[in-house]
DNA sequence: TGCGACAGGATACATCGTAACCCCCACCCG
DNA sequence: CGGGTGGGGGTTACGATGTATCCTGTCGCA
């Protein structure tokens, strides 16, 4: 288990958790930990396989408990087009992001836009109670674009 | 079979098919049928259950080899945070759209807006190459938000 | 007539997600 | 201290969604 910066990041959550005044337990701090270590989204049996390699999960529902538990609170995000969970490196509290998702490399990253707000309010003015917004960009990234440095 | 305006949709679908040499096939066109009668998006399954009560389809490979083929060819859209496809009552070509859609009655709703190019050209200025845009805002219609008429 | 391309049939399987039920334990309260 | 309570998680079993693989039929074309 190698020492990295994205452990402060999960501390970070961790204490914003606490702040809350929800538990912090085990296991959410193990599955937090193990998307921050993560390089790409895992899906949901991805993250079961290697918290059961470690002895810290049993059965796939309590992954998702966790994993629905930790995207309420905003610090997880699920990418629905891939079926797959990354966690949140922006901010600790529940947000509207966007992601560009590559599809040769399957990295992600996250990032925000007005636009975001831009559309929800779109929606609101049409009398739609927005309580939730997916926006997920599919493509190539900068590194894997063709004729390129 | 009940006679509606929505077989034209699905028949100015065809059209457009035929118009770019791409062949139009029993499959195909019941596919498409099914979803633009259905009220709802369907899933994949559902919407091999139908397929099969009239005898048109074998197996769920089958439909989802049409369903990717009737997506590429932007008259049907996937809604990925409720897994299942809709018909396109917008257009017969590949285009960028924002779903709404209501958790309490299922109800979707297509539309477009000049946030959604936005999005994409952010994302190109800074290198990622776009070849698709998910755009679907979650929460409560109209019709079934309380505490309205 | 033979060939290549494409659509679809058929089987089996992989992946993703959840219902239902139970138990444990921290916590509160009298 | 004894009992109640509720959240979190274990366990089993299953449902829903999506695919790999291989085979068959059909059509256009040289």
């Amino acid at each position: 288990m190698t020492d990295c910066s994205a452990c402060t990041r999960s501390a970070d959550a961790s204490a914003a958790l606490v702040e809350r005044g929800v538990r912090v337990t085990a296991l959410r701090t193990r599955v937090l930990d193990a998307l921050h270590h993560a390089e790409k989204p895992l899906g949901a049996y991805e993250l079961f396989d290697r918290l059961k390699a470690d002895g810290a999960a049993s059965a796939p529902p309590a992954v998702y408990r966790v994993l629905d538990f930790l995207e309420g609170q905003g610090l997880v995000h699920k990418l629905q087009s891939i079926a797959a969970y990354t966690a949140c490196r922006a901010s600790a509290a529940p947000h509207r992001a966007v992601f560009r998702i590559c599809r040769a490399c399957g990295g992600v990253r996250e990032g925000t836009s007005p636009r975001l707000d831009d559309l929800a309010a779109e929606a609101e003015a049409e009398g739609f109670r927005v309580e939730h917004l997916v926006v997920e960009t599919l493509g190539l990234c900068a590194a894997c674009t063709p004729g390129r440095p």
